[in-house]
DNA sequence: TTTTTTATGATTAATTTTGATCGAATTAAA
DNA sequence: TTTAATTCGATCAAAATTAATCATAAAAAA
């Protein structure tokens, strides 16, 4: 029997049952174990299988962590508990701004229940919170399907004629030198919504604080607060320059 | 039992489930809780789950996709065949109102593949269109919950900045003596893209012919074109009003 | 034929996996 | 708030699997 008779069978077996055990094949073709080991490490060198503790395992059948990592998901648990600490700031009868993107969104489940009104340019937020409490403003324009967010010259003008208590951002990035976004549209909405409030609120996780981006469209002083799970001595420098810092551990 | 066999159990579990506990996964793979805990933070550490205090939770999409649902109940093969003649008459680069309510929402099956612009204040449309070659312009404002629509003066606002070549429309009654609404807001709505387009089509299924509703805002002068399923002699009226009337057989 | 190469099997040491235990941390309850 | 009950992470030990080493047998080359 030699090595491709031995991997024709192997891959007949791995069609059939979708995986295979050391101890089987080495009975099924009558080879030592030793021999099973080694054909399996070759095929899966050339990638015909994944190999197992103890086997083997059809292809398809393996997760794939890359293509199924959502490089994202990574950061919920810490978008999450920025966006909880940041939800016990908002107080009955606030108007609050909440801006596009993947932390933002995560703050409307803290929010559900709470008496408020939320102005809001992202499709996601306005989802989540159609069946709640709060009263929302859509902020019209045109729809940029990629982001599920409204942008554009009308956004900006609809954002201008709103005044809220607190806004709730996003940005690419933030650092002493000021504020990163990856696009003119978002920098202009999420500059635009800083404006009209009373305090504003960035929340960054911490890959997103000390970092640049494409676009640096204002200093940092149209910051009040900055929450974070950036846990660095260098966040004082951000407290010299007058910005409060809420901490959050993950 | 593999990690990778374990691991496919798990998801498995949790997109039945949504979460999951460690007791629960000892029992049903059969192996101690340690390991089901060793399980749990490898895959969480590959961002295939969100490990929580006793178990783990499906990681949610990082934005939950939008799915405004129209619940289209009656009528669905009058209103596609009406919605079906009236996309007849768009072409490319036409600027185009939709308005909200079930029947108009229809029209969206039949323009995805055109290269034109809509309008709209349906949440349902717009979600219908994300995916699609049109380009999409919400119109902002209040957001009706029920009606999943955006409303209000800012809505009335917005209309009034766009100009289109036809508009979309719906009623709740319509007859010789002029169009009927059920509520300010739709009326308001509904006026305003009217009196923004070139040319007006309604799209009423015959259980809105003929018939009167709360709120009557407007006469018949406002519609150049009605599309109906209703085949009744009568229709001669609406013509002899100057109103085209494309009947479509259902 | 002899030598060299290759494939296979046996043996053993290293690695991996699993389960158990215990103090620390977290959550729930009082 | 304090207290009790879980749950977690780390460490250790046992079992299984693997990789490495060596010896033998078969095949190929000289």
């Amino acid at each position: 029997m030699t090595f491709q008779k031995r991997a024709h069978k192997i891959l007949e077996l791995l069609e059939e049952f979708g995986e295979v055990e050391i101890r089987q094949l080495a009975t099924k073709i009558d080879v030592s174990e030793v021999t099973v080991r080694r054909d399996l490490t070759a095929m899966a060198a050339s990638g015909l299988l994944y190999r197992t503790h103890g086997g083997a395992m059809k292809i398809s059948e393996v997760i794939k962590p890359v293509s199924f990592v959502n490089k994202a998901a990574s950061n919920i648990k810490a978008k999450d508990a920025i966006c909880k600490r940041a939800a016990e700031d908002v107080i009955d009868g606030d108007v609050i701004f909440i801006d596009c993107g993947s932390t933002a969104f995560r703050l409307c489940q803290f929010i559900k229940n709470k008496k408020i009104k939320v102005i809001t340019n992202s499709l996601p937020v306005v989802n989540e919170l159609l069946d709640s409490a709060v009263t929302i403003n859509l902020i019209g324009g045109e729809v940029d399907v990629t982001r599920q967010a409204v942008h554009g010259i009308t956004a900006y003008e609809h954002i201008a004629k709103y005044r809220a208590s607190k806004a709730f951002l996003g940005v690419d990035g933030i650092t002493v030198e000021g504020l990163y976004a990856g696009s003119e549209h978002e920098a202009s909405n999420t500059l635009a919504m800083a404006l009209q409030s009373d305090c504003v609120y960035m929340l960054c996780d911490a890959s997103k604080v000390g970092k640049t981006s494409y676009l640096r469209f204002n200093d940092l002083s149209l910051v009040n607060i900055l929450v974070t799970n950036y846990n660095n001595p260098d966040v004082t420098e951000f407290r010299t320059k007058g910005i409060s810092v809420l901490s959050v551990t993950v």
